[in-house]
DNA sequence: TTGTAAGCGTTATCAG
DNA sequence: CTGATAACGCTTACAA
């Protein structure tokens, strides 16, 4: 009865352990020993069952098996958005790393929802997956209770105990900020993420302590709180343009919002760099091939996956290690988003200078 | 002996319908019914058993749930590659509507590799996912056999009889080469996607369709077969570069191959649109950011994950109408990689002229 | 309306 | 080394 729709969509009887048995002759307990290993098996009966096997074209269920062990291959992975263009590199280094051991990858987006986040959680649960990959959502309140092995990426939620694979986001942040002073720039802005993320945090703090090392003052309207989306990019950017005096460099904390700003710069008739210079933090390698090209701090997504998918492995079998904190390196890529200021006062003195093809035809022009 | 590293691991004993029949003082099936509400249950043990669900916080366990229906809430999704900035839109629009329909999403990226795509295939299959969603490798040899109710999105395999969600390639193709045509160019290139792919086809034979129509003859030259990367982009644009007459315009069938191309131009130390125009194919919103916006036609990756998989839903559900070809509308963006030629002939004649802040500066400079 | 029990496909224990 | 069988947690037919 409640029957009668079903029928419609259920798979026409998989292969089972039990057919596998009865051609090669054999109980089924000896097909699931040759099939694991777990216990030796004379050759000449092994040989049938794995022709069988291979003649029947055989797949383990999964779910039995899984239910069977208490646990399945399935890693379950959270991220905020994978349309994020951060992100899929990042999938896609876990996803690797999990085909080459076997696992699959439940995926599920929070749009950065903590409620959705706890919703996934509860539910990835019931797949009782082999582990959980997760990118916490803004005010993400997990804690690494009890439950399958669990290890956060990219971000880490308030108060986490466990694992954690992170970019050096603060030493990044310091570099770049330091190529901005380097170039000539006093008047620097900067375009945060959310505080709330530790990323974000961190980016600002580094930030500020380039700009303290260099004894540069920073006008707390220089220091814009963005939502690391495009358009608050571009609202902090319009915001920062408005100011007198108006900064000559800002730092986006990462590219989506260093675009927005690139937006707002060309509506104010201004250009970047010649008018004002900007340097972001992701270097998605889409950012490098406009016209121009984005001078940012790149981090390496698919090798955060990557590791955090190694991290997470080691744990399901077992190690037991106290938690770690793994701090992968970030690199400054140096484009062409950044002018050299000279300073009046400095006129005449070398600085170093960098340009694109565009402000050099400019510097032509006035010539 | 072997159960000796997993203990490690194994979930803290989940609360199951027993616990929860037993602390509601009914009897398991009863529990089931109340869940799934197959069978009428009296209120009061109704909120009784409800009652025990809350305070243990029960989730049913979707392995012997899945076990017992012969069918999981697991929708499978393969892709060429979530690295490709078309692709997370597409996954995010299937995820939001399998989540509002209570399905999970499995992701697997078979890098365009038809012997991953079976293989992956394959042990989707061991999941008795609900169903199954498939932009098909390049050179995909799927078909639609038995099993659970599958949905090609983006490419149709070849000899593909199932279900298909696409946009309108060749129309899409059509109006691109149509609009480069009104603004006044002939010498026409097009790089397209691998032909095997019937979206690259279609794509090409669309851009044929419109020159043909204007009477323009294309050299056969003026061809080039990239890979839907940016590397092909590049190295196509530069054969086109190189050619004599040089193409005054080109339409790239994707937007990472004209990102390539875009890098390409510059290598030549010629501008776009002024030296060279371009058109392309995606409208990746990430293309619209640049200082020089690509004018492309968008296709809606995120409509298309959603009807693909409200279609696959349906399957799901029961729908039994012959298989269905879903086409999606295009829509030409302009933006500003397309510059107004004006043959030698018709100078004076007013010409639609599209030119970005950049190119206004130049002409100033030249009067 | 409710309880009981069979069975989904595995793995693992225990006899033989 | 091999075969029979219990158990994993759930749904559902059937009996009460």
């Amino acid at each position: 009865m409640a029957n009668n729709g079903k029928n419609t969509n259920s798979t026409p009887a998989r292969i089972t352990m039990h057919q596998i048995a009865e051609t090669a002759g054999v109980s089924i307990g000896t097909v699931s020993n040759v099939i694991n290993g777990s216990l030796s098996v004379r050759e000449k009966l092994r040989q049938r069952v794995l022709g069988a096997i291979r003649n029947l074209g055989y797949q383990p269920n999964q779910l039995s098996r899984g239910l069977r062990l208490n646990r399945t291959n399935i890693i379950g992975m959270i991220v905020p958005d994978i349309t994020n263009p951060f992100f899929p590199s990042v999938v896609r280094g876990v996803e690797d790393i999990a085909y080459e051991n076997s696992y699959r990858l439940i995926l599920c987006n929070t749009d950065d929802d903590p409620q959705k986040e706890i919703s996934y959680l509860n539910d990835l649960w019931s797949f009782l997956p082999a582990g959980l990959l997760i990118i916490p959502a803004v005010g993400s309140t997990i804690s690494s209770n009890s439950g399958p092995p669990m290890v956060c990426l990219d971000r880490v939620p308030e108060g986490w105990k466990g694992d954690v694979v992170v970019v050096a986001n603060y030493k990044g942040a310091y570099e770049a900020a330091k190529h901005i002073i380097r170039m000539g720039h006093r008047r620097i802005a900067i375009i945060s993420g959310p505080l709330h993320l530790t990323n974000a945090g961190d980016r600002l703090e580094g930030f500020r302590r380039a700009l303290r090392d260099a004894r540069i003052s920073i006008d707390p309207e220089y220091v814009q709180k963005g939502r690391f989306d495009r358009a608050s990019g571009y609202a902090c950017t319009v915001r920062l343009l408005r100011l007198v005096p108006r900064p000559t460099a800002i730092f986006a904390a990462n590219d989506l919002m260093a675009l927005g700003a690139l937006s707002a710069v060309r509506e104010f008739k201004l250009t970047c760099p010649d008018d004002i210079s900007i340097v972001s933090f992701d270097g998605l390698d889409i950012t490098e091939f406009s016209d121009l090209a984005l001078t940012a701090v790149y981090q390496p997504g698919y090798q955060l996956g990557r590791t955090a998918a190694r991290l997470l492995l080691s744990r399901i079998s077992g190690n037991e290690e106290p938690a770690r904190k793994i701090v992968l390196a970030t690199e400054l890529k140096i484009r062409n988003s950044v002018a050299a200021l000279r300073p009046r006062h400095q006129r005449g003195k070398s600085v170093p200078r960098r340009q694109n093809a565009r402000s050099r035809k400019r510097h032509i022009l006035r010539a």
